[in-house]
DNA sequence: AAATTCCCCAACCGCACGATA
DNA sequence: ATATCGTGCGGTTGGGGAATT
Protein backbone atom coordinates (compact mmCIF):
# COMPACT_ATOMS: atom_id res chain seq x y z
CA UNK A 1 0.00 0.00 0.00
CA UNK A 2 1.65 3.36 -0.48
CA UNK A 3 1.85 5.63 2.56
CA UNK A 4 -0.68 8.21 2.53
CA UNK A 5 1.58 10.72 4.12
CA UNK A 6 3.82 10.07 1.01
CA UNK A 7 1.15 10.65 -0.77
CA UNK A 8 0.22 13.98 0.66
CA UNK A 9 3.89 14.45 0.11
CA UNK A 10 3.88 14.38 -3.66
CA UNK A 11 1.01 16.09 -4.31
CA UNK A 12 2.55 19.01 -1.92
CA UNK A 13 5.45 19.23 -4.08
CA UNK A 14 3.58 19.00 -6.93
CA UNK A 15 1.33 22.13 -6.70
CA UNK A 16 4.47 23.60 -5.54
CA UNK A 17 5.99 22.90 -8.78
CA UNK A 18 3.06 24.32 -10.56
CA UNK A 19 3.56 27.40 -8.44
CA UNK A 20 0.35 27.74 -7.13
CA UNK A 21 1.41 27.15 -3.87
CA UNK A 22 -0.63 24.79 -1.87
CA UNK A 23 -4.21 23.16 -3.12
CA UNK A 24 -6.81 23.93 -0.86
CA UNK A 25 -8.58 21.31 -2.91
CA UNK A 26 -7.14 17.93 -3.15
CA UNK A 27 -8.72 15.79 -6.22
CA UNK A 28 -8.93 12.17 -5.10
CA UNK A 29 -6.69 10.04 -7.43
CA UNK A 30 -7.78 6.57 -8.32
CA UNK A 31 -5.30 4.81 -6.05
CA UNK A 32 -7.19 6.73 -3.00
CA UNK A 33 -10.62 5.00 -4.46
CA UNK A 34 -9.34 1.81 -4.71
CA UNK A 35 -8.09 2.36 -0.97
CA UNK A 36 -11.82 3.45 -0.17
CA UNK A 37 -13.81 0.97 -2.16
CA UNK A 38 -11.32 -1.98 -0.26
CA UNK A 39 -12.10 -0.52 2.92
CA UNK A 40 -15.99 -0.06 2.68
CA UNK A 41 -16.05 -3.90 0.91
CA UNK A 42 -14.20 -5.50 3.82
CA UNK A 43 -16.11 -3.17 6.52
CA UNK A 44 -19.06 -2.41 5.17
CA UNK A 45 -20.76 1.34 5.30
CA UNK A 46 -20.09 2.34 9.33
CA UNK A 47 -18.81 5.51 11.19
CA UNK A 48 -16.88 7.33 8.54
CA UNK A 49 -14.38 9.18 10.95
CA UNK A 50 -13.15 5.55 11.60
CA UNK A 51 -13.32 5.33 7.18
CA UNK A 52 -11.21 8.35 7.66
CA UNK A 53 -9.02 7.07 10.45
CA UNK A 54 -8.34 3.28 9.23
CA UNK A 55 -8.25 2.89 5.97
CA UNK A 56 -4.94 4.99 5.37
CA UNK A 57 -6.11 7.73 3.44
CA UNK A 58 -5.07 11.33 3.98
CA UNK A 59 -8.77 11.93 3.82
CA UNK A 60 -11.16 12.89 6.80
CA UNK A 61 -14.48 10.96 7.22
CA UNK A 62 -16.37 13.89 5.45
CA UNK A 63 -14.45 13.46 2.38
CA UNK A 64 -14.63 10.13 2.31
CA UNK A 65 -18.53 9.68 2.95
CA UNK A 66 -19.06 12.48 0.05
CA UNK A 67 -16.33 10.69 -2.12
CA UNK A 68 -18.63 7.74 -1.72
CA UNK A 69 -22.10 8.95 -1.66
CA UNK A 70 -21.24 11.19 -5.01
CA UNK A 71 -18.97 8.93 -7.38
CA UNK A 72 -18.15 5.51 -5.90
CA UNK A 73 -21.32 3.51 -4.86
CA UNK A 74 -22.90 1.50 -6.99
CA UNK A 75 -25.62 2.44 -9.21
CA UNK A 76 -24.56 5.88 -9.86
CA UNK A 77 -25.89 6.67 -13.88
CA UNK A 78 -22.35 8.74 -13.57
CA UNK A 79 -21.22 10.22 -17.08
CA UNK A 80 -24.94 9.82 -18.08
CA UNK A 81 -26.27 12.89 -18.95
CA UNK A 82 -29.75 13.82 -17.00
CA UNK A 83 -32.22 12.32 -19.98
CA UNK A 84 -35.22 14.67 -20.37
CA UNK A 85 -37.80 12.73 -18.44
CA UNK A 86 -35.35 13.08 -15.50
CA UNK A 87 -35.04 17.25 -16.21
CA UNK A 88 -38.82 17.14 -15.82
CA UNK A 89 -38.97 15.58 -12.72
CA UNK A 90 -36.10 18.08 -11.55
CA UNK A 91 -38.02 21.00 -12.43
CA UNK A 92 -41.34 19.68 -11.54
CA UNK A 93 -39.69 18.76 -7.86
CA UNK A 94 -37.75 22.21 -7.75
CA UNK A 95 -41.23 23.98 -8.17
CA UNK A 96 -42.58 22.55 -5.14
CA UNK A 97 -39.69 21.74 -2.68
CA UNK A 98 -37.10 24.75 -3.69
CA UNK A 99 -33.51 23.47 -3.15
CA UNK A 100 -34.14 20.64 -1.33
CA UNK A 101 -31.57 18.82 -3.34
CA UNK A 102 -31.74 15.72 -1.17
CA UNK A 103 -35.31 15.45 -1.34
CA UNK A 104 -35.27 15.59 -5.25
CA UNK A 105 -32.65 12.95 -5.70
CA UNK A 106 -34.89 10.39 -3.98
CA UNK A 107 -36.86 10.97 -7.21
CA UNK A 108 -34.26 10.00 -9.48
CA UNK A 109 -32.45 6.51 -8.64
CA UNK A 110 -28.59 7.11 -9.45
CA UNK A 111 -28.47 10.33 -9.25
CA UNK A 112 -27.01 12.54 -6.34
CA UNK A 113 -27.89 15.55 -4.88
CA UNK A 114 -25.09 17.08 -5.71
CA UNK A 115 -25.67 16.48 -9.69
CA UNK A 116 -29.06 18.05 -9.20
CA UNK A 117 -27.65 21.32 -7.12
CA UNK A 118 -25.15 21.86 -10.17
CA UNK A 119 -27.59 21.06 -12.65
CA UNK A 120 -30.28 23.24 -11.60
CA UNK A 121 -27.38 26.37 -10.99
CA UNK A 122 -25.93 26.05 -13.95
CA UNK A 123 -29.33 25.85 -15.66
CA UNK A 124 -30.00 29.37 -13.29
CA UNK A 125 -27.32 31.13 -14.84
CA UNK A 126 -28.10 30.12 -18.40
CA UNK A 127 -31.76 31.49 -17.53
CA UNK A 128 -30.14 34.98 -16.33
CA UNK A 129 -27.43 35.27 -19.02
CA UNK A 130 -30.12 34.71 -22.08
CA UNK A 131 -33.03 36.91 -20.22
CA UNK A 132 -35.11 33.78 -19.86
CA UNK A 133 -37.25 34.71 -16.96
CA UNK A 134 -38.86 31.32 -16.07
CA UNK A 135 -36.07 28.95 -14.94
CA UNK A 136 -38.97 25.89 -15.52
CA UNK A 137 -40.34 25.15 -18.57
CA UNK A 138 -43.40 26.27 -19.52
CA UNK A 139 -45.93 22.92 -18.43
CA UNK A 140 -44.14 23.66 -15.16
CA UNK A 141 -45.16 27.16 -14.78
CA UNK A 142 -48.26 26.45 -15.86
CA UNK A 143 -48.86 24.30 -12.72
CA UNK A 144 -48.14 27.86 -10.61
CA UNK A 145 -49.38 30.46 -12.19
CA UNK A 146 -53.30 31.44 -11.95
CA UNK A 147 -53.27 31.13 -15.47
CA UNK A 148 -52.80 27.65 -15.18
CA UNK A 149 -55.52 25.02 -15.03
CA UNK A 150 -54.66 22.88 -12.04
CA UNK A 151 -53.47 23.50 -8.51
CA UNK A 152 -53.17 26.78 -7.61
CA UNK A 153 -56.17 28.79 -6.08
CA UNK A 154 -57.60 31.24 -8.61
CA UNK A 155 -58.44 35.00 -7.79
CA UNK A 156 -59.69 37.64 -10.04
CA UNK A 157 -56.79 39.86 -10.08
CA UNK A 158 -58.44 42.69 -11.77
CA UNK A 159 -60.80 43.40 -9.12
CA UNK A 160 -60.83 46.09 -6.62
CA UNK A 161 -58.11 45.61 -3.72
CA UNK A 162 -60.88 44.74 -1.27
CA UNK A 163 -62.41 41.82 -3.34
CA UNK A 164 -59.28 40.80 -3.76
CA UNK A 165 -58.51 40.88 -0.14
CA UNK A 166 -61.82 39.53 0.87
CA UNK A 167 -61.33 36.08 -1.53
CA UNK A 168 -57.93 35.74 -0.27
CA UNK A 169 -58.97 35.48 2.81
CA UNK A 170 -61.84 33.28 2.26
CA UNK A 171 -59.25 30.99 0.20
CA UNK A 172 -56.85 30.85 3.17
CA UNK A 173 -59.79 30.31 5.64
CA UNK A 174 -58.55 33.00 8.03
CA UNK A 175 -60.01 33.91 10.76
CA UNK A 176 -63.21 36.41 10.30
CA UNK A 177 -61.05 39.85 10.40
CA UNK A 178 -62.27 43.37 8.69
CA UNK A 179 -60.50 42.60 5.69
CA UNK A 180 -58.40 45.15 5.26
CA UNK A 181 -55.39 44.42 3.32
CA UNK A 182 -53.04 45.60 6.75
CA UNK A 183 -55.06 43.03 8.68
CA UNK A 184 -54.20 40.09 6.28
CA UNK A 185 -50.50 40.91 6.01
CA UNK A 186 -50.66 41.16 9.83
CA UNK A 187 -51.70 37.74 9.75
CA UNK A 188 -49.95 36.02 7.58
CA UNK A 189 -46.46 37.70 8.71
CA UNK A 190 -46.94 37.29 12.19
CA UNK A 191 -46.33 33.72 12.67
CA UNK A 192 -42.86 34.64 11.04
CA UNK A 193 -42.21 37.77 12.70
CA UNK A 194 -42.57 36.94 16.22
CA UNK A 195 -41.12 33.21 15.88
CA UNK A 196 -37.94 32.92 16.86
CA UNK A 197 -37.15 30.00 14.61
CA UNK A 198 -38.42 31.69 11.90
CA UNK A 199 -36.27 30.83 8.91
CA UNK A 200 -36.94 33.91 7.14
CA UNK A 201 -34.64 36.90 7.02
CA UNK A 202 -35.86 40.00 6.60
CA UNK A 203 -33.93 42.83 5.35
CA UNK A 204 -34.85 46.54 6.37
CA UNK A 205 -35.52 48.37 2.52
CA UNK A 206 -32.28 50.44 3.11
CA UNK A 207 -30.03 47.33 3.64
CA UNK A 208 -31.83 45.35 0.69
CA UNK A 209 -31.15 48.36 -1.38
CA UNK A 210 -27.43 48.72 -0.33
CA UNK A 211 -27.42 45.06 -1.17
CA UNK A 212 -28.79 45.81 -4.64
CA UNK A 213 -26.33 48.05 -5.41
CA UNK A 214 -23.15 46.36 -4.17
CA UNK A 215 -24.31 43.12 -5.81
CA UNK A 216 -24.70 42.62 -9.49
CA UNK A 217 -25.14 39.03 -9.37
CA UNK A 218 -27.08 37.40 -6.29
CA UNK A 219 -30.02 40.25 -6.34
CA UNK A 220 -31.48 40.24 -10.22
CA UNK A 221 -34.41 43.51 -9.98
CA UNK A 222 -37.66 42.78 -12.01
CA UNK A 223 -40.23 44.95 -12.56
CA UNK A 224 -43.52 44.13 -11.10
CA UNK A 225 -44.40 43.68 -14.75
CA UNK A 226 -42.28 40.99 -15.10
CA UNK A 227 -43.57 39.60 -11.98
CA UNK A 228 -46.87 39.34 -12.52
CA UNK A 229 -45.55 37.12 -15.64
CA UNK A 230 -44.00 35.00 -13.41
CA UNK A 231 -45.11 31.80 -11.81
CA UNK A 232 -45.43 31.88 -7.91
CA UNK A 233 -42.69 28.38 -8.24
CA UNK A 234 -40.43 31.13 -9.94
CA UNK A 235 -40.72 34.10 -7.64
CA UNK A 236 -40.02 31.40 -4.50
CA UNK A 237 -37.46 29.59 -6.35
CA UNK A 238 -35.09 31.39 -8.76
CA UNK A 239 -33.17 34.20 -7.26
CA UNK A 240 -35.48 37.18 -7.63
CA UNK A 241 -36.08 39.40 -5.53
CA UNK A 242 -38.17 42.34 -5.89
CA UNK A 243 -37.99 46.37 -5.47
CA UNK A 244 -39.29 48.56 -6.71
CA UNK A 245 -43.43 50.38 -7.19
CA UNK A 246 -46.31 48.76 -7.36
CA UNK A 247 -49.10 50.04 -9.47
CA UNK A 248 -52.66 49.58 -9.10
CA UNK A 249 -53.81 47.40 -10.74
CA UNK A 250 -50.53 45.00 -10.13
CA UNK A 251 -51.12 40.94 -9.08
CA UNK A 252 -51.51 41.84 -5.41
CA UNK A 253 -53.03 38.38 -4.87
CA UNK A 254 -49.56 37.12 -5.92
CA UNK A 255 -47.64 39.50 -3.77
CA UNK A 256 -49.65 38.77 -0.72
CA UNK A 257 -49.58 34.82 -0.77
CA UNK A 258 -45.93 35.66 -1.45
CA UNK A 259 -45.78 37.83 1.67
CA UNK A 260 -47.36 34.72 3.79
CA UNK A 261 -44.86 32.41 2.14
CA UNK A 262 -41.32 34.38 1.76
CA UNK A 263 -40.98 37.09 3.98
CA UNK A 264 -41.51 40.36 3.03
CA UNK A 265 -38.97 43.27 4.24
CA UNK A 266 -40.80 46.04 3.80
CA UNK A 267 -44.39 47.08 3.76
CA UNK A 268 -45.71 50.98 3.58
CA UNK A 269 -49.53 51.78 4.78
CA UNK A 270 -49.38 55.24 3.50
CA UNK A 271 -51.83 57.82 5.65
CA UNK A 272 -53.05 55.03 8.13
CA UNK A 273 -54.91 53.91 5.18
CA UNK A 274 -55.63 50.49 3.34
CA UNK A 275 -53.04 50.58 0.95
CA UNK A 276 -51.09 48.36 -1.36
CA UNK A 277 -47.94 48.14 -0.33
CA UNK A 278 -46.15 51.08 -2.20
CA UNK A 279 -42.66 49.94 -1.61
CA UNK A 280 -42.03 45.89 -1.31
CA UNK A 281 -39.03 44.07 -1.18
CA UNK A 282 -39.33 40.75 -0.78
CA UNK A 283 -36.25 38.85 1.05
CA UNK A 284 -34.81 35.37 0.07
CA UNK A 285 -35.97 32.65 0.81
CA UNK A 286 -34.09 30.43 3.63
CA UNK A 287 -35.15 26.90 4.38
CA UNK A 288 -39.03 26.40 5.04
CA UNK A 289 -40.78 25.22 2.47
CA UNK A 290 -44.38 26.04 0.98
CA UNK A 291 -45.59 22.03 2.33
CA UNK A 292 -44.49 23.07 5.58
CA UNK A 293 -45.97 26.02 5.69
CA UNK A 294 -49.71 25.21 4.49
CA UNK A 295 -51.90 22.66 5.82
CA UNK A 296 -52.44 20.40 2.34
CA UNK A 297 -56.13 19.92 3.65
CA UNK A 298 -56.34 23.61 3.31
CA UNK A 299 -57.71 25.01 0.12
CA UNK A 300 -54.55 26.32 -1.10
CA UNK A 301 -52.27 22.84 -2.71
CA UNK A 302 -48.85 22.82 -3.72
C1' DA B 1 0.67 29.11 -30.61
C1' DA B 2 0.02 31.44 -26.45
C1' DA B 3 -2.76 33.89 -23.32
C1' DT B 4 -7.04 34.72 -21.42
C1' DT B 5 -11.73 33.91 -20.24
C1' DC B 6 -15.54 30.93 -19.54
C1' DC B 7 -17.79 27.14 -17.69
C1' DC B 8 -18.67 22.84 -15.38
C1' DC B 9 -18.14 19.85 -11.78
C1' DA B 10 -15.96 17.98 -7.71
C1' DA B 11 -14.66 19.19 -3.32
C1' DC B 12 -14.87 21.93 0.67
C1' DC B 13 -17.11 24.63 4.40
C1' DG B 14 -20.19 25.81 7.99
C1' DC B 15 -24.22 24.81 10.14
C1' DA B 16 -28.07 22.08 12.03
C1' DC B 17 -29.75 18.11 14.04
C1' DG B 18 -30.14 13.75 16.39
C1' DA B 19 -27.94 10.27 19.20
C1' DT B 20 -25.24 9.24 22.96
C1' DA B 21 -22.33 9.83 26.96
C1' DA C 1 -29.12 19.55 31.32
C1' DT C 2 -25.16 19.75 28.62
C1' DA C 3 -21.18 18.45 25.86
C1' DT C 4 -19.51 15.79 22.22
C1' DC C 5 -19.67 13.25 18.12
C1' DG C 6 -21.26 11.69 13.67
C1' DT C 7 -23.99 12.64 9.84
C1' DG C 8 -26.42 15.12 6.31
C1' DC C 9 -27.49 19.18 3.90
C1' DG C 10 -27.15 23.41 1.10
C1' DG C 11 -24.14 27.14 -0.35
C1' DT C 12 -19.84 28.25 -2.23
C1' DT C 13 -15.30 27.80 -4.19
C1' DG C 14 -11.42 26.47 -7.03
C1' DG C 15 -9.22 23.32 -10.49
C1' DG C 16 -8.84 22.41 -14.90
C1' DG C 17 -10.49 21.59 -19.52
C1' DA C 18 -12.83 23.96 -23.40
C1' DA C 19 -13.64 27.92 -25.92
C1' DT C 20 -12.30 32.30 -27.35
C1' DT C 21 -9.26 36.10 -28.27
Amino acid sequence: MISSSWNAKLRLMEARRKGKGISRKLSWRSEEDEILIKYIKRNGLGNWNLVGKNSGLSRDGKSCRLRWLNHLQPGLKKNLPFSEKEKLVIFSEHAVLGNKWSDIARQLPGRTDNEIKNFMNIHKKKCLKNGVISIYPPEISMRYTDNGTTEFPKIASSGDHDSVVHQLVELMDLPSIQNTEKDVIDILFSPYLHNPHSSFELLPQPQLAAAHQSSNTSFNVLSSEQCSNLSIADLLYSDYSMDGNLGEHDSIEIFLIMFSIVGCSSFQVQDGKKQVPTSVSIAKRTTASASEIFDPNQTMVW
